[in-house]
DNA sequence: TTGTATGCGTTATCAA
DNA sequence: TTGATAACGCATACAA
């Protein structure tokens, strides 16, 4: 039971393979045809179920309506930062007819495999997004130059040619530690595991005239960003004695782990002291005190990547974006939100 | 710039396409190649960086190792079922080379969509998986009969000829309920979305020798598996007075809701009331008490579904699949676990 | 050991 | 108003 092509709608209609072709795509150009003659063929081709060769059509027009996306999941389980991505970019996608070839890869190895087939031709363009494969750069590049479009979605540019849709980590640190200060801590402590938004929580600290003291640090190492990284931190800070009124976390899941171990040593929160988490992941309100967190809107910025990628695939000139992250005020930081 | 084709390559090897087309292909039949050339034919393919057109491939060998996946997102955001599916599918996709196009649909219409380009025929085959539609069965039912490898993951199958990969849900409410009867529960109220596992539900009532009264049952009804949910059933059995010593929930969410509710208004969990929640989200571990609850396994079920449809695909006959769920058994239900 | 010819399904150009 | 033909890039049966 094979497909059923122009071919068979033209033998069964009686006509030619290219009179079909040109009727059913209403690209008649110069030529006319009877009206009774393209009702007639149109009629055929809806019994016959007819549907098109994408390959066929990919092959002749050299485009495919098809865009690769390569994403490293980065973020905790639960953290929603991927899912929220892919969301945004398939949205877009959607609307516009596009077909996404969907690509989660861990290793050096697994992306480029992707690149080759990127350029094998089955596909318009990339986005790419997560975490960053630095070694590749070159590999990316190339097919860049090549004129594939590409677009990442990566917390800063890895080539000058590849627009890059970014959010300050920066400035998400500060926002948190700002926050805080606002609320009235002094003595904000920082998990991070972010270099970036640890320079944030610096820099936010300084201007607010607060010490960054070492024992208001605690570095997560290879517990990253995970709920154990929270326990472990919090006991360090209490065990130091440092006094903190404030913990500045880098993930909503240390935030969990900070407030659950806090309560249990029977300190409040946030009355004695106030966390902030970051992702804005949807745990966030389950958790009493519910955590205040910070959105790094992944979902924008996959819908805005698509939209780049999109008017650079057709000629427009491009350039990066960095998205604002967002505040979303609960209990553990005690403010009115919630 | 246009692509490097084996045109090129035997342009600039001074050699026949079909030639170039075997050396890279290693598949010479049964003709032989003299070394020398074959080497050269491979160098210049290297130095031009070749890479095959797949749509080309695709058109003379019909097919494209490309397989639809088409999902209708179901479960709270963060209860991780989706992506758990997704992430299964994906790794086997990849461990076999095959490409996987992702569509994300919520209306009847945006899957009636994808099924045309299904049979538009850039794609092998398709993977259904989340929220069933079944107004599109026959649609469905006719890709199939027309030769499309087609695998569904819904809670039943849609089609006789169609193989699912599903899990038990009345197994599951089943499991939830047993558990709290074995963990000393006698009145066990039931918050409900789900008609199947409530069946499981009443069943093992029944099979405990406990009674199902209606004021132990709350219809989650549009709040669905919400948070919210929770909350507005638990303060219903408070309400009614029903006495009730566990409680099933139809979801994590609802089972957060719940916790948090009754812990406000003084009510212990689980030393009072014991509290099972369904899905086994990664916030499960992150409330306090930490939540008991039934994973539906959906990592499994991608990956199974995955293996399914390439053993039909390679024109084996393909069984459906029941999976049977898991009990995490945490701090909510009085179990031992964590 | 190497090359030629054909066709996959489509569309565009040109001829009738 | 309609049809023949070439071409997209590739793989294969067959000829040399």
């Amino acid at each position: 039971m094979s497909r059923v092509s122009l071919k068979d709608i033209a033998q069964s209609a009686d006509v030619s393979i290219s009179l079909v072709s040109k009727v059913l795509n209403n690209r008649l150009g110069t030529t006319g045809v009877s009206p009774e003659l393209a009702d007639k063929i149109r009629q055929q081709a809806e019994k016959l179920h007819y549907r098109q060769n994408a390959s066929a059509i990919a092959l002749r027009q050299g485009r495919h309506d098809v865009i690769g996306v390569i994403i490293h999941r980065y973020g905790e389980p639960g953290s929603g930062l991927v899912e929220n991505m892919v969301e945004g970019i398939s949205s877009i996608a959607r609307s516009r007819q596009k077909k996404l070839i969907l690509n989660f890869v861990e290793t050096d190895e697994e992306f480029l495999e992707i690149c080759k087939s990127a350029h094998q031709g089955n596909m318009d363009g990339m986005i790419i997004g997560g975490l960053p494969h630095m070694k590749l750069k070159s590999s990316i590049a190339r097919l860049r130059e090549n004129g594939l479009p590409i677009v990442t979605i990566h917390d800063r540019p890895i080539h000058a040619e590849i627009p890059n849709v970014g959010i300050d980590q920066a400035a998400i640190g500060g926002l948190a530690t700002l926050h805080l200060v606002e609320q009235g801590c002094t003595r904000i402590a920082h998990i991070f595991h972010n270099e970036k938004r640890h320079d944030g929580y610096t820099d936010a600290m300084g201007e607010a005239g607060l010490a960054v003291e070492p024992e208001l640090l605690f570095n997560a190492g290879t517990m990253r960003y995970s709920y154990l990284a929270g326990e472990t931190a919090a006991t360090a800070f209490l065990d130091r004695k440092c006094g903190f009124d404030g913990i500045v976390c880098d993930s909503d899941q240390q935030a969990a782990g900070v407030i659950n171990l806090l309560q249990e040593r029977g300190i409040r929160v946030p009355q004695d002291v106030k966390v902030t988490g970051m992702d804005n992941a949807p745990f966030c309100e389950y958790i009493r005190p519910s955590i205040t967190s910070i959105s790094q809107k992944t979902r924008n910025a996959g819908e805005l990547a698509m939209h780049m990628f999109l008017e650079m695939e057709s000629g427009g000139r491009v350039e990066g974006a960095m998205l604002e992250p967002e505040l979303f005020v609960r209990q553990s930081s005690g403010g009115n939100g919630e």
